[in-house]
DNA sequence: TAGCGTAAGTTGACACTGTCAAGTTACGCA
DNA sequence: TGCGTAACTTGACAGTGTCAACTTACGCTA
């Protein structure tokens, strides 16, 4: 395909394959991510990405570096819905964790799915630090609990990762998210989190 | 297997295949898992595979359904090891859960990291459903809490999933099988799950 | 017991993938 | 203006899943 007109140079080619890889995977699932699928989508020949990302992880990991933004702002603007108490706020965490992995299933298992990531990747570590730190900062309020700040966010971190990848397998059974975030605010508030006047 | 109903010409080369792959995922996780690769330590040709598994996915399913079995009776023998309270059982099947995950973290991830399974292969049904059988059968005498039965299995199984997650991602980060051990029993028994005399 | 039908396995092909090597274009800068 | 180099293209190679056509050998029946 020669379009004499077209420039040589893409505009900002690696921003545009990350947004069409991020595409691919939502569409398809985190097998559907090639890189010559996202080249084709960039308008790009097969080889252009190599110039970007030295191979499929590195795409891969910056993909869910994106995906870990997106993660964070859903958590952030769950917490700002929220009533200000601290235990509100803890769940909160668990509603926006939910909502993005209903919304964006792919994203989510490329970030936990067990797929290989460049986990020394300084974005990527920056990006999901970031998301950590919003759990530790929700938790922080109420971390005087039996296991210490980090057996309180271990707890929430797996209650409410266990309760989002839950839904997602089953998720052909019935349950709409309206439905998943109702059951998950009857388990929720009884968790064993000291209150602010414990 | 019986020398009469033995079949033709390998001894039994699904099982040789579902063998394989297993061996396969455990080395190098989900994506290692490739059709040639599995015939190739089956010892047949790279098409041999499609007698017994019509794609990839079938023979991922098959892995997942035998996953199950090994995942099942991990959470058994955690839970017969645990004294008999319903609530040591509880903690038995995320010491279970945990045990299995880091033991086999590829199959952990093909079973629940979003790969494409054939949801509907009846054998991958029932396998799975055993497992699910545990949960709910440990959970049974303790079901009576604030969500019902559905609420007591969603927030024990949220638990033990979000908990041996966590320690797959963070698996680089220093903490051993015993130490995961150690932190889930501090965390676990205050969560809020009714004992029996309440 | 002979032979036939068919399941099991082989060979070959095709389109796709990731990745490397080498060539071409065009941008930034001296 | 011209040069160096980053960005991109073209082409190649090995590996992948999957399909079609072929061969083998087992079980069954006549």
């Amino acid at each position: 395909m020669s379009d004499s007109n077209r420039p040589h140079h893409h505009g900002n080619l690696r921003a545009a394959l990350i947004a069409a890889g991020m595409d691919l995977v939502q569409e398809g699932g985190p097998e559907a991510l090639s890189i010559r699928q996202v080249a084709a989508r960039a308008g790009v020949s097969h080889a252009a990405p190599a110039h970007h990302f030295p191979n499929l992880t590195a795409l891969r990991t910056a993909i869910a570096t994106e995906a870990h933004r997106i993660f964070t702002a859903t958590m952030e603007q769950a917490i700002a819905e929220a009533p200000g108490t601290p235990k509100e706020a803890i769940i909160a965490i668990g509603i926006g964790y939910l909502r993005f992995a209903r919304a964006h299933p792919g994203l989510f298992h490329i970030m936990f799915g067990g797929a290989e990531l460049d986990q020394d990747d300084a974005e990527f570590l920056h990006s999901s630090a970031l998301s950590y730190g919003v759990l530790a900062r929700v938790c922080a309020p109420v971390a005087h609990g039996p296991a210490g700040p980090r057996g309180t966010e271990t707890l929430v971190w797996s209650i409410a990762h266990g309760f989002a990848s839950l839904t997602l397998f089953h998720r052909t059974q019935s349950m709409d998210a309206s439905e998943a975030e109702t059951l998950f605010r009857t388990i929720a508030p009884d968790l064993p989190i000291a209150s602010e006047q414990d």
